[in-house]
DNA sequence: AATGAATGAGGATTCATTCAT
DNA sequence: AATGAATGAATCCTCATTCAT
């Protein structure tokens, strides 16, 4: 059973030094932001020389969109959209909140360091913050086509308008777990934020189409 | 014969260049967060050296503080809020979000740098951050009065869950903005999350004091 | 007899370290061109750090541009174009070129880093190069005039040509020099190249306008 | 049976790639000198990686001797010196100035990187400038022929000084060529400096043979 | 109250080169 | 014959900060 550990170490192995430059960069970045990563940070812990990072990535801004990519993807994954079709609307609103909750738990990198280049308004935009509002735009759509199935009735501008606050709502509660840790009960609060946008859009669609 | 002339430009005015620098710091400040702003920028910005700005400000985490301080005292003047006693509840409710809206429309720096700061999760947290978050945590305390204002019989519980819940949803409904610009009306959008807070604090405060 | 030698020495003086920066800087990139020429070796030889190199100078660019112009006014002085009215026209033409070969042994640093310049035929090309280009048509100028002065006859097109061919003598003699050091006799051959252009002027002359 | 079809692209052909490398370096090189050209510029120029080069050439120093010389054969082609025997000596001398001038614009990379290469003078002298020194010298050599061939009666001396003449008009008009672009007539002005010298070589002929 | 000049540390990025495959 | 990956030294330049005036 010899394995062929000639290996040496440190010489090639192209994927996952690529992993590892990304692996550094998500924790650097999501904890400083774009301007507070530096390369060197980067490379000191993934244990590869800055000009290292340069073979895998363009530059810097072309790292940090990887960053995202991959931390989207990630964040993707633990939100894990279960089967579509079972439960009354609101069991599946809420299901779905808590969804989102737990990925938000388990994976912040994402959003807190999409948040941070969101709200950056620099001259010459970071390519990473053209894909974070890209990614944040197909989950949006995913709302909207959720938020369409269940409330059939409903207009485009009320869907459009229940749309923007439910994403509001989860970035709001995300900053706050951000900012006051365990102290604020995630799970929960998307709970009641679940059950505060499925009353509104019932309303709505009462609203726009009334009994007899 | 005085000679009041001889003050002869760019000698003394300390309080007009302090201003001068803090014009230019929220602004580079709240387009680039923390370590996006260099003083070298600013120092450009305001017309100023470099080593002026040092004479009015201990470093830069000094300044940056200044920043957050002087862009919260603007807003908290934006929100100037009104006498508090009349109309309904909801009435009320309603107003104080119109309020704030319109608040985060005129003065968006104070909220857009301060979150920044806030979403850092740095080694050593300027002071900028701690004071964003102490004057956010006033804000909350007079949400949390107002509440227990117009809602007497909650508990701590409901209280504390609705007050991270109100300003969850400013804080969500502003990131919705500075994303999507005009995109988002503001104003409209802190109307509904009125409604819908009031709505659950009305529903709770019926299920901890049900009527007989 | 006191003097004040306060002067601490390293503190203050822009004048002095501007020149000693620019006398470190037309050594080096005189011998090594633009891009011989490291901000690192031009703070090793003028023993100012090289962030203090960028307060006297915007950029490299910046930098080498200024040499470009002040190894320009250094050559001009060491070619002191004496009192233009005497002699016959050829001891004239004889003179000019002794002085020009005189300055071009003892300042060679302006035309050598100029010709490197000159020949480079980069996207962006450095502001030196341009400088170097309209001093150089400057100098060109004073040629055409001194040639239109002793030799009225000729048209535009013959002094043209003799102008290109004089300024084109005097480059390639430098160079001829720069590439075998002492075994060329530059006084000697600027004296043929003064008469053999002078020889093809009067020629021209000659054939423009012949005598009866 | 032989499948000659095996040769599966991109397999083996050392002596294009060589030819490649050289095509992207003369360019790059004659456009920016030796500092300038860097081996990831050429690489990226010729589609090779920059270990390919290393596979053909030994190092940048290498290279770019290459350069120079693939480049000087490339001119020397050009020049295609003709049947040396025929016409009088001013045709001939004249015949061989228009040569060299339509030489110098159909491949005028050699001499212009050969110049920025001699003009430098730094510490360790590349390779390259060495080689060009070289095969300028055999050029020279010839021209020291040509002149003792015509003007038999001519000294060491004179024969020497009119040799450097010779070439120095020719770098030195090529330069203005290369700075003024088309507004040089190159053809013209060779044929001028090749009547000037032929004057001063009979000049000097006769003085130093004088007839009885 | 203000500023010109200086400075060391660190920023991103490119360099020429090597080596295992 | 060729190349993907790696690497340390060097590149230009900006950083926050200081200090004598």
């Amino acid at each position: 059973m010899t394995r062929p550990q000639t290996t040496r170490r440190k010489r090639a192995n192209g994927v996952e030094s690529r992993q590892r430059i990304l692996d550094a960069a998500v924790e650097i970045a999501g904890e400083r932001g774009y301007e507070g990563t530096s390369i060197a940070a980067v490379s000191a812990k993934c244990g590869l020389p800055a000009s290292s990072i340069y073979w895998h990535f363009k530059d810097k801004d072309d790292l940090i969109a990887a960053v995202i990519e991959r931390s989207f993807a990630t964040w993707l994954a633990a939100v894990e959209l279960p089967g579509e079709g079972y439960g009354t609307p609101l069991e599946r609103t809420v299901a779905m909140a808590a969804n989102v909750a737990k990925s938000l738990v388990e994976a912040p990198d994402f959003l807190r360091l999409g948040l941070m280049l969101a709200l950056e308004r620099r001259p010459a935009e970071p390519r990473g913050r053209t894909v974070f509002l890209q990614v944040r735009e197909i989950a949006g759509r995913k709302i909207t086509e959720m938020i369409e199935t269940l409330f059939p009735g409903l207009d485009d501008a009320a869907v459009h308008t229940l749309t923007t606050y439910a994403v509001a709502g989860a970035d709001g509660l995300f900053v706050q777990r951000e900012i006051h840790g365990d102290a604020v009960d995630l799970p929960a609060m998307f709970d009641l934020h679940a059950r505060l946008v499925f009353d509104a859009a019932t309303g709505m669609a009462e609203r726009s189409a009334p009994r007899p």
